[in-house]
DNA sequence: GTGATTGCAAATCTTTTGCACTAAA
DNA sequence: TTTAGTGCAAAAGATTTGCAATCAC
């Protein structure tokens, strides 16, 4: 997977976003999109999240992280993705797409939404609009 | 929406899946299975059976729902249907398809597996079956 | 009787909240 | 400064668990 240009600034993007460039937030968002130093497409937990920043020795609050998670996908910095009644997963591919789930193990992997084809689909019900179609397709072991 | 047959008798209906027919257990799976006094298509959470149940004054902890709710799912009676991270859904319509969700409300509608198409799935991540492929339609006011 | 089922209260897990403290602009 | 952001501990909401009492067979 490659990008046409550079990544752009961590300060410059939350800045863009209306959010100051905290060392919490600047922490946070190296983790989710920078990690192995380019881009990348993660799928996180708040939890996960915090323990993978613990464990790298940034001091970082679970409630912030939550917070942080929340902020960032408000702002289009990330997606939310359901497939765990208990749990919230968080996407940092924010472009339309689908999902592997695997089951036993909770991981999920992107399916391209142009790799998939949706046809026929109803009408929405009176004096509703389609926020979003969300596809899982989930996996056994 | 009619059926050809009259509808099966819950107790023989449960016995046939290996539960013995509780006061309980017959209590909710007449509020599942049988409201309007037919067979019909039902989306509740735990909380919504148990405070449905308590109001018509059938005697039932929430602990019970719950256990009734997970029992009736591993035995095919319902399926869960995941669409909020926090709260869990049963569905009564066990056939392969889909869903509306109303975010505003919470509610769900069926949409039928024949109404709507997915092409172009692609191959399973090796080592790994499809369990069950998922579609949520959100919709918005 | 005997083992399955239930209720209750407590425990667990994820997430949110209130508020005093700290840091960014 | 001024206001946004953070940490902590407590609260909240959903779900599960342990165990004694109760029920179905």
């Amino acid at each position: 997977m490659t990008y046409e240009r550079p990544y752009r600034g961590l300060i410059e993007r939350l800045k863009g976003v209306g959010l100051r460039p905290t060392r919490q937030r600047l922490a946070l968002g190296k983790l989710l999109f920078e990690a192995n130093g380019q881009h990348c497409d993660r799928h996180v937990t708040a939890e996960q999240l915090h323990g993978e920043a613990i464990g790298r020795g940034v001091r970082v609050s679970l409630a912030t992280v939550y917070n942080t998670l929340h902020q960032f996908t408000e702002s289009g910095l990330l997606r939310e993705v359901v497939v765990d009644s208990g749990r919230s997963y968080f996407d940092t591919n924010t472009s339309e797409h689908h999902h592997f789930f695997f089951e036993n193990s909770g991981r999920l992997q992107d399916i391209e939404s142009s790799d998939l084809l949706i046809g026929n689909l109803p009408a929405s019900p009176e004096g509703h609009a389609i926020s979003r179609v969300d596809v899982i397709v989930r996996l056994k072991a």
